[in-house]
DNA sequence: CACGTTCTGAAATTTCTGATACAGCTTTTG
DNA sequence: CAAAAGCTGTATCAGAAATTTCAGAACGTG
């Protein structure tokens, strides 16, 4: 019964580290058909059926528990500790990589002031996602994902820190990636540098601030293309704006909420990642590299 | 115009199976010390840490291997084996739904990516929402409304944004707020001057960062008290925290989001200005008279 | 400061798992 | 068709792992 046919197995794409289903599936052909039945119910439910104890899997795979204990040792490990040892390791790594998939979450009690803010917070995130027109998004992705163009974030007076954000995730993601503080002083400088390969992507939301205009209208002048995260008012900014993506922020509070323009930021983050993957990979891994040496 | 035809969509993307994480996360309170540690462990390296035997666990924990089995005995497992199944069966339910690797698999459409974007997002405010204890929320509330505290900001690589978000409204509202780097050397001095009267509120999320531990463990060493907002595998700080606020992370992106962190600032805020109201109101009046004479 | 309670870990105990030896069965081969 | 070789499962064992016991330590309390 243990025809080939196994085939349907689409699992993950070619792994990176030499798999152990990998190479159990080279080395099909040459097991036992004890060894086959084994080899199959572990690959069908790849890597938890061999979490198990030898016991569980001999039941489940319908052989003995010795049949397994040969399975393994065949495989090259010394024992079925040491086969799941591995097993669990190879899961580890594979699951903490990329990017873990999420715990759940069950109820609890609403906190009701928080539940409330939170209501009114998604529906601008709602109301934010269906005003953004998809070409609009799409051509800030394809800007910010250009690797010639100088990115270079600002924002105003709480805006700021979403700027800081943005940057402090593209500078990963990819290379010639700035922050400008707000004050004219600070920025008047660097002005003579700024031109037709620069972005600048501003946060501006109402109490639009003038030095924020006053930086991106230089910038504009200079003919640098700026991006605009701005409330649906718009800021002046605007005008000078080629791509303008406006967020909902009226919130049950005396402030506003600035969670559509992060939404947005994560959402470009997350695009333009995706679309860099070639190169924002190994940059990833390297910043992970230095991290670790340095603890 | 562009009419997201992807009309109603009131499912629930967490409401899944009630995670041991969780659970453990709410009665964290109730586990006596070693207990803590244990759970600390647990949580940190989900599930894996619990994997092993008892002996590497207890050994991993600082604890010894029968304060483990009291743990899971008290988690309301029959025995360690128990405990083990359910973690297996936990993790394997979690890896088989979502696709767990990102790389350049599909083709980016704009549009879609942001909707579905968006709404696990939502999903996260949600979930973080339920499982916020309204007795912390408003503990911390009525923390951050003491004039006589001193509140400094601090967080990692990509929450310090979050914490000057923060640091930004707070100072407005309310004196005696300030932000503090999180490279030691920038405020190794400082500590001379914390103590009881402070009150430290630390961001950090997964890749928890050492030195804003170092920074957090320093404080609350002399007496300031730690407030921490974080995601349900709770950062190391919450050791040392009085108050712990997490918030679900997981995004389908290479990122994480912190637009549960956002909500829960952003929350904060309203509520602190609004028990505050009546000495913030002049505040906020005087910011924007300065403002105005300045331009 | 003494008392009682709770918590904790070393050591003894029990349970269970992984490993092995050996005999029966199946398949292959001359 | 018979003999050999290779597989496989039953029974058994050794050892490791989980669990329980119990005494001492830490803590809070009157």
């Amino acid at each position: 019964m243990n025809q080939s046919g196994m085939g349907d197995d689409h699992r993950l794409p070619p792994a990176d580290p030499p798999s152990l289903a990998e190479r159990i599936r080279l080395d099909m052909e040459s097991f036992t058909p004890s060894e086959k039945r084994a080899a199959h119910l572990l690959l069908s439910h790849y890597p938890f059926a061999g979490l198990d104890t030898v016991a569980e899997f001999a039941s489940r795979a319908g052989i003995s528990a010795p049949s397994v204990l040969r399975f393994v040792t065949r495989l090259g490990f010394g024992g079925f500790p040491d086969f799941q040892k591995h097993l669990r390791e190879e899961l580890e790594a594979q699951l903490l990589s990329p990017l873990a998939k999420a715990g759940p979450s069950d109820k609890g009690q609403g906190a009701p002031a928080l539940a409330s803010f939170a209501e009114a917070v998604i529906g601008n995130l709602r109301a934010t996602v269906e005003n953004i027109a998809p070409a609009e998004f799409d051509a800030v992705v394809a800007l910010l994902s250009d690797p010639r163009r100088y990115i270079h974030f600002t924002g105003g007076r709480f805006t700021g820190a979403l700027a800081r954000y943005a940057e402090s995730h593209f500078r990963i993601v990819r290379s010639h990636v700035d922050f400008i503080e707000g004050q004219p002083a600070l920025w008047r400088d660097r002005m003579i540098e700024i031109g037709r390969k620069d972005v600048i992507v501003a946060f501006d939301i109402r109490r639009y601030q003038e030095d924020v205009t006053a930086l991106c209208e230089t910038a504009a002048k200079q003919g640098a293309t700026v991006v605009l995260l701005t409330d649906p008012w718009l800021s002046p900014i605007a005008r000078v704006a080629r791509h303008v993506l406006p967020a909902h922020i009226v919130a049950p509070s005396n402030w506003d909420s600035s969670a559509g323009l992060l939404l947005l930021t994560e959402a470009l983050v997350a695009a333009v990642t995706k679309r860099l993957w070639e190169t924002a990979k190994p940059r990833m891994e390297a910043v992970e590299r230095l991290r670790n040496e340095r603890s």
